[in-house]
DNA sequence: GTTATTTAAATTGTGTGCAATTGAATTGCT
DNA sequence: AGCAATTCAATTGCACACAATTTAAATAAC
């Protein structure tokens, strides 16, 4: 490779974590409004897109260890977003009786009812964004690949 | 739509934010040996992008504002991770003489040096983690244009 | 020329992410 | 049974992100 390409490495504009870390703080912010609307940060947000799913199809097991490995995320953050979404009254926390390790996580008839604003708002976001629903698709594939990828070799 | 695929519409898997999220960490997960080495947090590796690339090609303002609009960060994040760069002695922090709201940002020797550190380390990265160029190409600019469309709706 | 507005950083406060450690419960091994 | 290793959640500590406010400096308005 040319000294030029090698340089070009370095540029920010070429660089694909960039963009990732941009797109991604960008798509947040856009969640922002309507999620400011459901009193819910984002990464809340995913977790109760979990227990939703949970909640029509149940696991084997709906603890703390299947919520992080469907997120990606451990319990260092899991934990005290738990507690808020238990002081929120959306979200039941106890630990298993089988297994007093584990802690079983299960909505309140608040967190269940809260699914049914989602959609709608949900709609309108993506009206309002403008963004081309084919473009969506292709590039959600792309990502799924990319972190199939990259989570694989670690 | 159907009500099928209106409830898919909330299954996490098919969340184009979700996959952007999870790939951004796992990306700079990804980056975490490389900057391991080079000392830096992967935020301030991009910080030192924009800062070797204003080392060549300097800016009309190499000021805190400008760094904010190139990584699209405040200054409630940028201030302390600069005082961080600087504590590290990589950075130099001074008031602009011609205004002094702003704060004016330059690289130390050591700060420059550490350039030369980054390529082949780059390439050992990119060498491991396996995944295809082109693809990469791709996918960078289909999240180009997503964040374009994105933050012009802001 | 003084006052009002605007601008740039810094500060404050909340909520993640994540590495590392801790503590309690369970499992495995002998 | 008894003890070591493992597992799950919680905790601790640090570094972002970002909204909101504050402070100081510069510009605009009058």
């Amino acid at each position: 490779m040319s000294e030029r390409d090698l340089e070009a490495q370095l540029l920010l504009d070429n660089q694909l974590c960039f963009k990732l870390y941009a797109a991604s703080r960008a798509v947040t912010r856009a969640y922002k409004p309507m999620l400011d609307e459901l009193g819910l940060t984002y990464p809340q947000y995913l977790v109760m897109l979990v227990l939703w799913e949970w909640h029509v199809t149940p696991p084997a097991q709906a603890t703390v260890k299947a919520l992080g490995e469907r997120l990606l995320l451990d319990s260092g953050t899991l934990t005290p977003l738990l507690k808020r979404l238990e002081q929120l009254g959306l979200v039941q926390r106890r630990r298993s009786s089988s297994d007093e390790r584990e802690l079983c996580l299960a909505l309140t008839a608040a967190g269940e009812a809260l699914r049914a604003r989602v959609l709608p708002l949900k709609q309108r976001l993506l009206c309002e964004s403008g963004v081309d629903m084919n473009e969506l698709e292709g590039l959600r594939h792309s990502l799924g690949q990319l972190l199939a990828r990259v989570t694989a070799h670690s």
